[in-house]
DNA sequence: TCAAAAGTGTTCAATTTACACCCATGG
DNA sequence: CCATGGGTGTAAATTGAACACTTTTGA
């Protein structure tokens, strides 16, 4: 019997996030071949005999980033399906979204040159290859969704962390201002969010921070409130 | 240059949920030729030309409870690719939950024979063909998280509907009792989340109760707060 | 008249918010 | 000593939970 049915390739995109600088960013390459070519693209890869496509991801991930075991939070985002998306054929595409941490470690070798990091209104602002715009939007969103139900904020810090600098993340992901104070309490409070190190910092400035790392706790029992945008 | 990819084929599934008399209850189909003849499985098809995967499911859909245009909540749930998922060969899956009123018109023509309603607890104890009892699982869980922060329970209700069903829905999928009044307050002082009609019925026993529909609101501002289940 | 469900009122507890204030460091 | 952020205290405001109570129907 004759075949009715269009035979795809899979692709795993990953659009890395972090946070620098109080701004929220994203790695994108510069495409070096069509089609698209000099275009900048969400990175991603083909799916590889024997993998998942979860696997796919995984691996982009730390071919791009140089992050070891620590792959914690890579969110599925959607899939993206519509015929003719790429033009070299049938190819359909899982999106994730990663939340690395700050200083995000470009990774030395292959093409890393091509790749850059850029702050989301400019990503946005210019045109991206393929649908990759409607995806870095979907993935973004989906981010600043998570952020109040679960413990993904903490992916975008160090190992070892601030309360300040996990606040900052919620600041910068979110675009408001929260209260240092509540905010502190509100963190320590909920059981397995953070875990005290024992530790403490100065590199925020001013008195001693303690330190703290993520607690076992994947969602929230409630959620962090998450203030109106006004004007 | 050879191809060193795996060509895949892809398919939609969707897992169909209801509420009926108090239960949570899914629509399975069992399948009439190998693999895995004569077990029960998650209705699905194929993608087919010139469509795209989510369009797929809504046929699918379409094909299963003969709902017309409504298709108002159908999420996606993940993207199924181990390799050896499927004996057939390389099958890709793309797993959506859809949300559909009591009585849930099971289709006249088709294989609508072999289509069954089970609640989840039964449906989830026997074996299911594929991975698809890890899709299940993952669906309901998807079902119950989204209530709280969506308007997705009206899905499962009427075009028209009162408080107390709607109040039932939640009830229902999360295992839990809410008190009448509060949640009817709750309920209509969210902007957006149900609209009156003016109308009013008695087909639930009592005073007449208000009828409403569904409001322009997808996501809700504030999360409806979910009980923890009490052993 | 009774039962059942709808919907409102009321009270108390819990949570959130705003912000004052002290703490511990670097410069 | 001063500036800077860390963290706690506290009171007001808001929200949620519990439940009594009135309303309006069908039986």
């Amino acid at each position: 019997m004759r075949e009715m049915f269009p035979l795809v390739q899979l692709t795993a995109d990953v659009v890395i996030l972090t946070v620098r600088e109080e701004r929220l960013e994203v790695l994108l390459v510069r495409r070096g071949k069509p089609p698209f070519e000099g275009m900048l693209a969400i990175p991603g890869g083909y799916m590889e005999p024997g993998e998942n496509l979860w696997q796919t991801a995984v691996r982009e991930l730390r071919e791009e980033t140089a992050l070891d075991g620590m792959v914690q939070h890579l969110e599925l985002v959607g899939i993206y399906t519509d015929p003719g998306r790429d033009p070299r054929g049938q190819i359909a595409s899982g999106a994730w979204v990663a939340m690395v941490p700050d200083p995000p470690v470009a990774k030395a070798g292959g093409d890393a040159a091509a790749t850059q990091w850029l702050p989301i209104e400019e990503a946005l602002e210019g045109p991206l290859a393929f649908d990759h715009k409607r995806i870095l939007q979907d993935a973004v969103e989906k981010a600043r969704r998570m952020l109040d139900q679960s413990t993904s904020a903490i992916a975008f810090c160090q190992e070892e962390f601030t309360i300040s600098e996990l606040r900052r993340v919620y600041e910068t992901v979110w675009g408001v201002k929260l209260d240092p104070g509540n905010f502190h309490r509100k963190v320590t409070r909920i059981e397995g969010f953070v875990e005290r190190t024992g530790g403490a910092t100065t590199r925020d400035g001013g008195r001693p921070a303690g330190l703290y790392r993520a607690g076992a706790r994947k969602w929230l029992p409630s959620s962090i409130p998450r203030p109106e945008v006004s004007a």
